[in-house]
DNA sequence: TGAATTGTTTTGAGGAAATCAAGACAACTG
DNA sequence: CAGTTGTCTTGATTTCCTCAAAACAATTCA
């Protein structure tokens, strides 16, 4: 019961944490129990479980990751998703990101200045690190006087499997 | 699956004339009825409308250019707004951008690539040009094998008021 | 260990943004 | 000026997300 049978998407970030897959109750330890309780937050099931499925599928909705929890937490409500992910990323555990005609999407690999490449075709998302030099477009000419503190790109393309598609 | 929000690359950015403000009818002509013509496009009044509020105010959402173009036109409807903003947007005469926690934006600033600055405070908006060489961002180192054919950079700061305001 | 406290989840309603569909209507063509 | 084609109006619908109250569970403290 490790892995959910999840058409599972993962590149390359993962959290050191395979094992402990089930919730085996209150006071639960394990490296997805601690992050969770370094935030400041309760550990519960559905926090574990949604948790977990970002580590399998990262940049997935909050109605996919709905669909994953359920496989092993049944009863648990699409409002719970939405208010796990909520704590989660106002806690800084998640990151949220909006791409253009696409819900929210989430991921955990944050605090680092990353980007994303989007399929067009596909929506497939993969994470970037922004190339030029360190922090590319941080520094606007000219930013007509606003005082910026972060720069957000996203790069849209066609995804391998789109290219063999195509061509 | 379309490409909504997908930066457009159409070229034929008409500068803004600030001339011409009412609708004489059919076979009307002036600069704003030749661009919507020259895109293949029937000239009516509201794409007259919605094309004379977008010069007056950029980066602005379907809802707020409904507001204004009712001021001149009362009759118009939302959904012709929306219908008028699709057509414009897929012949590349406006663009439409969508940032986070925020309804899609409207421009006519097209065919050029340009970024935006967002104020977290006040979501007001500004134009950026990108500043490192000519299209900073647009090669990742590892792009994860996608053709990249479109980047786009937001800016997240505070604005010249909002800084005022926190002083 | 067991009750108190606090935070989380469930349940149900609701709202904002945007899209779809059918018929009425207006702009361009010849 | 009539025909053709595309646009607009009207109304319903969908998607994504938030709010609120009450049931409930995780942690704390006696």
């Amino acid at each position: 019961m490790t892995t959910t049978g999840v058409p599972s998407t993962t590149p390359g970030f993962s959290d050191p944490d395979s094992s402990s897959p089930g919730f085996s109750g209150p006071g639960e330890p394990g490296q997805l129990g601690d992050s969770i309780r370094r935030s400041g937050l309760k550990v519960t099931a559905p926090r574990l479980a949604v948790l977990r499925a970002l580590d399998d599928s990262p940049h997935t909705s909050a109605e996919r990751l709905f669909a994953l929890v359920r496989i092993e937490l049944p009863g648990t409500s699409l409002q719970a998703v939405y208010g796990v992910l909520a704590a989660f990323t106002s806690a800084g555990l998640t990151r949220r990101i909006e791409p253009s005609g696409s819900p929210a999407l989430y991921e955990r690999r944050v605090g680092d200045n990353h980007h994303h490449v989007i399929c067009s075709s596909c929506a497939a998302v993969r994470d970037v690190d922004c190339a030029v030099g360190e922090a590319p477009c941080l520094e606007p000419n000219d930013a007509a006087g606003f005082v910026v503190h972060a720069a957000e790109v996203t790069f849209w393309g066609l995804c391998p499997d789109c290219q063999a598609a195509t061509a």
